[in-house]
DNA sequence: TTTCTCTATTGACAAATTGCAAATAGTGTG
DNA sequence: CACACTATTTGCAATTTGTCAATAGAGAAA
């Protein structure tokens, strides 16, 4: 299955505990309020995610869709362009939202140990140099 | 170029803020001393990477070598089995580590302001239940 | 001395992710 | 009609990650 997400096979092993805040993040947005791709890829600066391609928040919302944690229906009031398809968050993505967030957590204690350790470390060369 | 690492189109996009837990550190581990792999793969536990595959490590330091932040040389003194390849940090991989630990910072910035936007969204969320 | 296990590293390939460019399309403006 | 802006989709190339098997030395057991 080359291409496409895949659905079984992530997080096999444990080197990406850090990876994907964009995930999260649209979680979290769409935890405030159903909205269209094109708005939350303005959104998404909030939590420093700037400058992606639009194809990669459209085909995010997708495969969270696959996953069951948002749904998706065509906008009824059609405004400035073409139909937008609008989203919202389910129980499932409430219950994934909750779960990013506690592994969030983590991650964040992980980089506090490690930029604790690493300070401690250029403390303790400098010493050396007495 | 498919398989190997590349080294110049990296971080083109800004989803990856987080990714790599990995190269920090490694640098951070061989800042405290010069080691080899399967000595690495022990320590790194300390940074919640457990489990990895062997090859990985060996892989990261080789790409970590070819860009000059860190260099190698065989074991003088042989151990309990086949000879040993010693890395240690460069000036440049003391760069690196150091560039790695402001953009963890930032990281953590990033992860902090998620989390508490959520706990206050979750809050909210309970207030109109009144 | 063969065999097994543990230490140690490497290489190749499959699987998964991410980036990007282009296609499609509706709406309003000049 | 051409053009710009809003909106979404598709396909493929580029890159990264995961896994397996090969290679190999040393020491213990048989």
């Amino acid at each position: 299955m080359p291409g496409g997400r895949g659905h079984k096979w992530r997080w096999r092993g444990c080197s990406r505990r850090m990876v994907r805040f964009l995930d999260p993040a649209l979680l979290l947005l769409l935890h405030r309020g159903r909205a269209h791709g094109y708005t939350l890829l303005e959104q998404l600066a909030e939590f420093g995610l700037t400058g992606l391609n639009p194809s990669v928040i459209y085909r995010t919302l997708r495969d969270m869709e696959d996953m069951g944690w948002v749904t998706s229906t065509w906008d009824e009031e059609q405004t400035q362009g073409p139909p937008r398809r609008v989203y919202s968050i389910t129980a499932e993505g409430d219950n994934a939202l909750a779960r990013w967030v506690q592994d969030l957590g983590e991650t964040r204690d992980l980089i506090d140990h490690f930029v604790t350790a690493y300070q401690q470390h250029i403390t303790e060369d400098e010493g050396e140099y007495h």
